[in-house]
DNA sequence: GGTTATCTACGACGTTACGTAGTAGATGCT
DNA sequence: AGCATCTACTACGTAACGTCGTAGATAACC
């Protein structure tokens, strides 16, 4: 049960693209590995990419584990899982809970509705 | 459709304050009435009021319009509005939507679900 | 075992958002 | 004119974040 929450403070630029390298890695990185990819991109310190892991550590969204004298960072969570608490979450500062689904249900595609009662269905089947 | 987009900030604690007043209130407020409210539970200078909702109207979240020599403010659009654009952005920053949505229904509460199920019923009879 | 390559820990600086408020000048009431 | 009221603009402190550098630990190498 969720109740009185503290927002999680939506990811800055940098902090989001290193998180997609991690959703993206089959297993947990090495700073050396992230920096590596997002150098194909863009220039970036080795010390940089190392903060800004550490600072999502700090926030819980990473993981970490030795591997010799490294550590191995991975998501503490799936991307859609925190896609999912950041819906709830603003779902619970709504006022009216029915006007904010309904506006909700009202914004996003046909195929998007589609997946929802799909998930819906999936949920009543489940729990009957 | 969707894709890269900037993600609206969520407010800070005061910014939301303000807005509650100003979604709670039946019409445009002024600096002076937002302020008297606010002061019913803290103190706060007539200009830290008036910094918070022009800085709202640059963010375009509230509007004003004249009104003699003040400015009367209201929300640019109704509480349930805003939330369901932070749940379209949290979808929209999902990888798999499915996956986003499925973990979402999973964390709604039972009642909850029923409203979706109702909001999208009534989408589904709107749009055939 | 000393040299070299790696890593981490920690600190630092610039920018931006936001909470908070003061001052100056415009505007309008009496 | 004089006072109240309102806005505009400026300012300052804090915290998050982008961005690195340095120092010291550690492992690998010859």
């Amino acid at each position: 049960m969720a109740s009185e929450e503290k927002a999680p403070r939506p990811l800055g630029d940098l902090e989001r693209l290193v998180m997609e390298q991690l959703w993206a890695a089959p297993g947990a990185l090495t700073v050396r590995e992230v920096h590596e990819q997002l150098s194909l991109t863009r220039e970036l310190a080795y010390t940089t990419v190392m903060t800004v892991l550490d600072r999502l550590a700090k926030k819980r969204l990473t993981e970490r584990e030795r591997d010799g004298k490294a550590w191995r960072y991975r998501a503490a969570s799936p991307r859609e899982e925190l896609a999912a608490d950041l819906m709830r979450d603003a779902l619970d500062r709504a006022g009216d809970r029915r006007e904010a689904l309904v506006r909700f249900v009202g914004q996003v595609s046909d195929e998007e509705a589609a997946l929802l009662r799909e998930a819906l269905a999936r949920l009543e089947e489940r729990e009957g």
